[in-house]
RNA sequence: GGAGAGAUGGCAGAGUGGUCGAAUGCGGCGGUCUUGAAAACCGUUGUACCGCGAGGUACCGGGGGUUCGAAUCCCUCUCUCUCCGCCA
């Protein structure tokens, strides 16, 4: 969430820069402004009454002490009063700032000065691309060619669990084993520490990252135990400096993850989330830095660059969006999406998402750092993006690559699969 | 799942109703000494909020209560450890 500092000294700044997310905080800025400074000045007359209630307790302890009971006990007369008081105001003050926090956790990050206008995707602005179209005629899209070579069977997974929860096999599995430990492995030269997180978190790190309060129903929920299935690994990596107070010589922290995701996505089965293309299960390798405010939009520039990487190592053509106001997240600041082209069903898959969030997370997660040599704490910049999201990597490579012969498996991943052809 | 013990500052660990934001040790930082380092010695060392400032307030796992006054007493939740059971 935004800082109450930043919102109260650049109010019109906020409110102008969010017009672009397509969000107007005129009113509930307002309303923050407000209950900001109701929460100050009640704040103010709690702490007053509680100094005078201090003074007043040792006051008494030393007549006790002295022996002066009498005058003891007319003292402790004195303190009902204030004690009510004291009471009444500290309930009105923790609840002004429920109602603050309450309005805080509404507010969007603002959008980087990058950040195009815009409704939706159609509004997104390709910033670069790569890669060469392949020419098939006839193609077959991935869905019928998972059946044809038996790589991945949808029906069983639905008998096991439901419906997007695929069930891969044989050179299927081992594909998608090969692409985890590709990915992985580029990340990790490329300088990220890899970590192998929980798939389950609790109500805080909901929180702290901005899945919670409001995004609820897009997770899945372990009820018995308070505990969300995570849809990305973003989720528990980022949480781990949860509370934390970095030196500025610490960062950035660069941190990799393999997980399962979990969403519970509650969108439409028509065509276009045939197959691979939308899954309430699917495998991810994430990348997560926590770096210095002073050059986090470097960072973000790095990490879009390492997918760049990934993909072209791949051979896939690939394109890079910079979202547009009207689809970039609520808490990212930039995003830059990529897209994969899938050559049988003719249209662009996005396959990862980097973002910096700035301190917007960072806020929430209490994630500081300290100058050297200082004592005040700042809020850290905190990035993620997908390096990738496998399910539509493997739908463009199984369709890109389809040949007479079988499914070639680029050069990169054959000493992860063992096999370079699927047939 | 059953029984017991516990949760205090970066770490270790004292404190069982007032003078305790909290002893002491370690670690960190600064200094003295030294050509430099180590050792020794001296000093310093939590976070947040309010206030221009002086200063004030809160925080001893979380929440609630008792009391003039709570790290300390009571209730409750969470977590950790030990033993037993079960188990990949």
């Amino acid at each position: 969430m935004l800082t109450l500092k930043f919102i109260q000294e650049q109010k019109d700044e906020v409110i102008k820069r969010l017009k672009v997310k397509r969000f107007d905080a005129t009113e509930i800025i307002e309303e923050i402004i407000r209950l900001d400074n109701e929460r100050k000045s009640t704040q103010a007359q709690v702490e007053t009454l509680q100094a005078e209630m201090n003074s007043l307790s040792k006051e008494i302890g030393q007549l006790f002490k002295s022996g002066q009971v009498e005058e003891a006990n007319k003292a402790k007369a004195k303190t009902g009063e204030l004690k009510d008081s004291i009471k009444e105001l500290d309930n009105k003050l923790s609840e002004t700032t429920t109602q603050l926090n309450n309005q805080l956790v509404q507010l969007p990050n603002v959008p980087n000065e990058l950040v195009p206008e815009g409704k939706g995707e159609e509004d997104n602005v390709e910033v670069k691309n790569g890669g060469k179209i392949p020419e098939l005629h006839n193609a077959v899209p991935h869905w019928d060619l998972i059946k044809q070579y038996d790589l991945i069977d949808f029906e069983l997974g639905t008998k096991i669990t439901g419906a997007g929860f695929p069930v891969y096999k044989g050179k299927g599995a081992r594909l998608q084993r090969a692409l985890i430990n590709f990915f992985l492995d580029e990340a990790v030269k490329a300088g990220y520490m890899e970590v192998l997180p929980p798939l389950v978190v609790n109500e805080d790190s909901g929180f702290g990252t901005g899945q919670l309060p409001d995004k609820e129903g897009q997770m899945y929920h372990v009820t018995a135990d308070n505990l969300y299935l995570i849809p990305t690994a973003e989720v528990p990596v980022t949480n781990l400096y949860r509370d934390v107070i970095l030196k500025a010589s610490e960062m950035p922290i660069k941190n990799c993850a393999y997980s399962a995701c979990f969403r519970r996505e509650a969108g439409s089965w028509g065509a276009h989330v045939r197959g691979l293309n939308r899954l309430h299960q699917f495998d991810k390798v994430e990348i997560v830095q926590v770096a210095h405010p002073s050059n986090s939009y470097e960072v973000l520039e790095q990490m879009v660059a390492h997918v760049q990487t990934l993909v072209e190592k791949l051979e896939l053509p690939w394109r890079i969006l910079r979202l547009c106001g009207g689809d970039i997240s609520f808490t990212s600041a930039l995003t830059y999406d990529f897209e994969v082209y899938s050559a049988a069903q003719e249209r662009w898959l996005e396959v990862s998402s980097v973002s910096n969030f700035e301190s917007y997370q960072a806020n929430r997660l209490k994630l500081r750092y300290k100058e050297d040599g200082e004592k005040k704490t700042q809020l850290a910049h905190t990035l993620n993006g997908s390096a990738l999201a496998l399910p539509r990597i493997m739908a463009a490579l199984l369709e890109n690559n389809q040949t007479e012969e079988g499914i070639r498996i680029p050069e990169v991943l054959v000493p992860y699969t063992g096999f370079d052809i699927i047939k």
